[in-house]
RNA sequence: GGCGGUAUCGUCUAGGGGACUAGGACACAGCCCUCUCAAGGCUGGAACACGGGUUCGAAUCCCGUUACCGCUACCA
């Protein structure tokens, strides 16, 4: 027996940026692709103009681009598909699976107000399923505008969904449902089962807030005589206050953790940790490592809530973890940003820069303070102190710290070899000479050397820097303090 | 209101009838390491929503309640 070939697709409607709910729907569908030898298809659900950009288009590309989930086929923009869509509605109402509404959006409106008000459930009544085709085909001719509407059938409907068990709905409790606007144009569940069939997709994974759409769907697909695909509903992501993520949690676009200087690997394995468990204590993970550990068994149905902080501990873990060479492209934008590299600088596949990176990578959470912590480190950067941690850290004790800078760098400088061990008697040596506490030499020294209070160990900056640079600097501080 | 879904530390989760004195991670507190900051190590506080069943035995199965979430458009 041969199992039928996987293929997925991610949907965005291209009404805003790409946000994290929609990044870790993607990242799931490309996982499980890639888990079983299938294709990842991207379609854009553009069918309502009056919300849809280009722009938002373009994030949606940018940002997947930036995950690494790359798309197997051409992008299907559902927008050009809107004569087929036309044409399944139409073959539906042919089939006797659907009829003409003459009702108009108004009339509808009131309708559903007023059992509002009487706190009645509302569902379209079928008043127009009631005409009589004279009258029907009345209306048509005089052009009286209308919808076409699906004609629910008797029964109940259900699935069994991968991440849920069974879920079954009573075809009571689901309305006739538009499935053609007056103008002709599809309406989401028509467009969208019309569309699946159409490209073949074999599994439809995405949020649960789809849901209450899939009976819609299935029954489509059964009244077009297609076969089902599987269907999977991953949870929720909400806010550190339970509620749906919105502009009101701060970030919600993966655009904005790239900003932040998120690494994508650590973005994606800490979205796929959001509602998936490998089954086991395995926390970090690689792409790789991800892609063979999926599985639906470890999909799990309740809403997850994002924790920005549990984000960062992670990018800091990737970030340790990754080579200096492989974080030298990854780290690039922000490097230019922080205006310490041009762009496509010819520093960045230099192994100088890449042991830059290995030196301090493991203090750091994001690329920014990567970039912050390499800045000292850079050859071509004119090392900066700040003027408050002068005061703060150097003219606290102005003549002895001058003393101990100045005396400091004769030592280093004739220092016989240039090794931290030698380094480490020798200060120490000095500090206890001069009977104060080993960190009242090392921290100024530790401004001077890099204009920050935070950095790997002095002596191995001592020994990045080299000799001449680190005299200087030492130098350089101290006359600060003449 | 109707329909659907969900329920383990503050958060992400492990757990699939006895191995549970409920494990790990983030966060938090303390300690260790220590020249700073991280990383790392150790320690601590912290959870099975509630009520009924089923069973010798329930965090695990069933039912109900509650709470939360989603859908309820000629949006997607």
């Amino acid at each position: 027996m041969t199992f039928p070939a996987v293929r997925v697709r991610f949907a965005p409607s291209p009404t805003g940026y790409l946000h994290v709910g929609g990044a870790r729907t993607a990242l799931f569908n490309w996982l499980y692709a890639r888990k079983h030898g299938g294709q990842f298809l991207l379609r854009i659900e553009d069918t309502d103009k009056a919300r849809s950009t280009d722009e938002s288009t373009r994030a949606i590309f940018d940002g997947l681009t930036w995950l690494g989930l790359g798309w197997d086929e051409d992008v299907v923009h559902q927008g050009a598909n809107l004569e087929r869509h036309g044409h399944d509605a139409q073959h539906l109402l042919d089939g006797g699976h659907a009829y003409r509404c003459f009702c108009t959006a108004d009339e509808l409106e009131q309708r559903r107000k007023h059992a509002a008000a009487s706190k009645d459930a509302f569902k379209y009544d079928r008043r127009c399923d009631r005409l009589d085709p004279t009258e029907v085909a009345r209306r048509v001719a005089a052009g009286a505008p209308f919808v076409i509407r699906f004609r629910v059938p008797e029964g109940i409907t259900s699935w069994d969904d991968m991440v849920h068990e069974s879920i079954s709905f009573p075809n009571k409790d689901v309305e006739d449902f538009v499935i053609l606007r007056s103008d002709g144009t599809p309406i989401y569940n028509m467009a969208v089962t019309s569309d699946d069939v159409a490209m073949r997709i074999s599994h439809v994974m995405r949020g649960d807030d789809h849901i209450s759409n899939t009976p819609k769907q299935i029954l489509l697909y059964r009244a077009l005589g297609a076969e089902l695909p599987r269907f999977a509903h991953f949870p929720m992501i909400h806010g550190l206050d339970g509620k749906k993520l919105s502009k009101r949690h701060g970030a919600t676009a993966v655009a904005d953790y790239q900003h932040m200087g998120i690494l994508p690997q650590a973005m994606n394995n800490f979205l796929a940790l959001l509602g998936w468990s490998p089954g086991s204590d395995r926390e970090v993970m690689t792409m790789e490592e991800m892609v063979w550990l999926f599985s639906q068994d470890g999909l799990l149905r309740k809403a997850s809530v994002f924790d920005p902080k549990k984000l960062e501990w992670m990018n800091g873990q990737h970030i340790s973890r990754l080579s200096g060479a492989e974080l030298a492209p990854l780290a690039a934008a922000t490097f230019v940003r922080f205006g310490l590299l041009a762009p496509d600088d010819p520093a960045l596949p230099e192994p100088w820069f890449h042991r830059v990176l290995d030196f301090v990578k493991e203090r750091c959470r994001t690329l920014d303070d990567l970039a912050r912590l390499a800045r000292p480190f850079l050859p071509h950067v004119k090392l900066e102190i700040d003027p408050a941690l002068v005061e703060s850290h150097l003219r606290k004790d102005p003549v002895l710290t001058r003393q101990l800078l100045l005396e400091s760098a004769d030592m280093l400088g004739g220092l016989d070899g240039w090794k931290p061990v030698v380094m480490e008697g020798a200060l120490r040596a000095l500090a206890e000479r001069r009977g104060v506490a080993a960190g009242k030499v090392f921290q100024p020294m530790r401004v001077a050397l890099t204009g920050s209070t935070v950095s790997p160990g002095i002596f191995d900056v001592l020994s990045q820097l080299g000799r001449d640079v680190s005299v200087t600097r030492l130098r350089d501080a101290a006359a600060l303090l003449a």
